[in-house]
RNA sequence: GCACCUUUAGCUCAGCUGGAUAGAGCGCUGCCCUCCGAAGGCAGAGGCCAGAGGUUCGAAUCCUCUAAGGUGCGCCA
């Protein structure tokens, strides 16, 4: 259910009705026409632009189609007073009823409210995170996990049939650098002295794996060329640093539903299947590049390769599929992984990537635009930085100093709820500050802790009115009568609850799990501010005298800790029963 | 040099895909605790939406140009 699409339709109607009576046009675009949310309350409820889309169409001015419209409008018993405002708004109130019956509902849904079926059931999939399998992930890939999980949740209740995917980077090069510091580490198990060169990891993280590779392997491996151990500690390597990713998501509540291994593709024949598939449109050539103007590499000579014509589907240049000693580049791989996406089928493509990966953009989206004959959608995301703040100074990370901040320290110190919902606050594009010590504050400042606190209160009214012998469950609380629930404070909560179900739409349709944080933030907001507006009105406090008038007060806030909870069940965060 | 992103109150950011007098938190000013949870509440000041053009009934939002900051630019993924 969704009262301003229910509005919407009244408003349809209203103005084919128009049409059939000969006051307008049969043939106009209904389109365009909106009801919205008014930005001012003191407009009312409701306004609609209809009037204004339709004039010109209509050819008639839009106050006197306006004028009209209220007319019918008015007529409608769940509208209280319908008038034109400004160029030819049409504001709208709702009758008090509309609300009143709005806390029941929700309660009857559950946490089925503000579902839609938007999504029909297409198939959605959402690849994020995709670290490289060579260590632990650090926050700059929590953000992108904690998007990329946030928007498969919003899509999934926005209707679509989701699936959450890990691309593991685990064909190229720096898996065999992975491989020989892991045997380093081996060798060190063994008592061996050791030195990382090569741009070999030196990371600590990598002292266990080279210790169970010996407790594997025994000493099968000493005093052995690449050739006979490379291929066996690549895999036992990447292995162990999946496990170690997989863990470190599971411990911020990500679960993938598949990962899909890079290695797979080669020596299958699925890569060349790929390239032939675009060969086929004729879009791979041998050619040489012109060298990048005004910065132009040093050692830069030209050289003829193999070249996808990405051009012929937006991009800036045509790009390398393949090294010049006939190897693949990387792009070459992912070409293949996004056709094999393509097909199995999905109706839209998303994927996560970070803000350095910019460059990569419109390269893979004019792969999946070929490579589906521009049938499948492929929207990007890119994730901006993640400045980190410690009591307000600036946490420079380093290595070397030991400073490196990894999402499992994210985690360890602040908590899943806090590190997810605080990384969603912002949008994706911005870049965003993750202060240690303000993420956990408990003040109105951190909207973690207000939305959190808010259905805390909430629980909170629910127990205390449950020790006076109150029915609160939600089956009684639904059939509650409201009519009493008149109060500007109350209706303001009520309405904010009715924008859920239109947010979700609008937040699915842009894939932007932030709206879903800001909502929280406002939607707490109202109803702090009906609780404080308690401590001056009596009448407004949720537990009176009255058992019937406390389970109507009460029917409201629960209805609000429903929306709460389905809310922040989006964006991954555990709603909290009490927080004292 | 080119592409993409960013620019909104003193600070950190929203702004429902083109709607009405541009919002919130912090900070600032002034009031308010015998009151369901004061880890607050109410009110107020604070804006040339980076700048200039354009599109139209109407622009923070769309187009073009400019400025500042960020990211990237063949054989690393």
């Amino acid at each position: 259910m969704n009262l301003f699409t229910d509005i919407r339709t009244l408003v349809i109607a209203s103005i084919e009705a128009m049409q059939a009576a000969g006051d307008l046009p049969g043939d106009l675009n209904l389109g365009p026409v909106t009801v919205e949310p008014p930005r001012d309350p003191l407009h009312g409820d409701m306004a609609t632009n209809a009037a204004m889309v339709l004039a010109k169409p209509a050819k008639q001015k839009p106050r006197d189609i306006a004028e009209a419209l209220v007319a019918r409008l008015a007529a409608d018993e769940r509208v209280a007073s319908a008038e034109v405002a400004g160029p030819g708004f049409i504001n709208l109130r709702l009758a008090h009823g509309v609300w009143q019956a709005l806390p029941g509902a929700i309660l009857k849904m559950g946490n089925q409210f503000g579902r839609s079926a938007m999504g029909a059931g297409k198939k959605v999939n959402v690849e994020y995170v995709s670290a490289n399998p060579t260590g632990p992930m650090h926050v700059g890939h929590a953000r992108g996990a904690v998007v990329g999980d946030a928007i498969a949740s919003l899509l999934d209740f926005a209707g679509w049939d989701v699936t959450r995917e890990y691309y593991i980077n685990d064909g190229g090069g720096q898996v065999d650098v992975l491989a020989r510091s892991v045997y380093l580490r081996y060798l060190e198990a063994h008592g061996q002295e050791v030195e990382f060169v090569d741009g070999t990891y030196p990371g600590d993280y990598l002292v266990a794996v080279g210790q169970a590779l010996k407790e594997k392997v025994g000493d099968d491996y000493l005093d052995k060329g690449e050739q006979y151990w490379l291929q066996d500690v690549r895999e036992f390597s990447t292995d162990a640093m999946m496990a170690l990713i997989r863990a470190d998501l599971k411990a911020l509540g990500v679960e993938m539903d598949h990962f899909f291994s890079e290695k797979s593709l080669y020596g299958t024949g699925k890569i060349e299947a790929a390239i032939d598939s675009l060969r086929d449109k004729d879009l791979i050539y041998r050619g040489v590049l012109e060298p990048p103007k005004g910065k132009k590499p040093e050692d830069w000579e030209p050289r003829e390769q193999t070249l996808f014509k990405s051009t012929a589907h937006g991009d800036d240049v045509d790009r390398p599929i393949m090294k010049s000693d006939g190897a693949w580049t990387y792009f070459a791989p992912d070409i293949a992984y996004h056709w094999d996406k393509v097909q199995r089928g999905y109706d839209l493509l998303i994927d996560i990537f970070g803000a350095d990966h910019g460059g990569y953009v419109k390269r893979m989206k004019a792969a999946v635009s070929a490579l589906s004959d521009g049938q499948t959608p492929l929207d990007i995301k890119l994730i901006q930085l993640v400045k980190l703040y410690k009591n307000g100074e600036p946490f420079k990370m380093s290595k070397r100093a030991g400073t490196f901040v990894t999402l499992r320290d994210v985690v360890d110190m602040v908590g899943p709820d806090v590190a997810r919902f605080h990384m969603l606050t912002r949008k994706n594009d911005a870049a965003l500050d993750f202060d240690f010590d303000k993420v956990v504050e408990q003040s109105k400042e951190n909207p973690v802790f207000y939305v959190q606190y808010a259905h805390a209160r909430i629980c909170s009214v629910l127990r205390k009115a449950a020790e006076q012998g109150i029915d609160v469950s939600d089956a009684t609380l639904a059939d509650v009568d409201l009519s009493g629930m008149t109060h500007t404070a109350e209706l303001a909560l009520a309405g904010k609850l009715a924008e859920f179900p239109r947010l979700i739409e609008i937040a699915a349709k842009g894939n932007e799990p932030h709206r879903v944080a800001t909502y929280l933030s406002e939607l707490a907001a109202e109803l702090h501010g009906l609780w404080n507006r308690g401590n001056d009105e009596p009448a407004l406090r949720f537990v009176q005298d009255d058992p019937a008038t406390s389970q109507a007060k009460i029917a409201l806030a629960r209805a609000t800790a429903v929306v709460i909870s389905s809310a922040l069940g989006i964006l991954g965060v555990t709603p909290m029963q009490e927080m004292r």
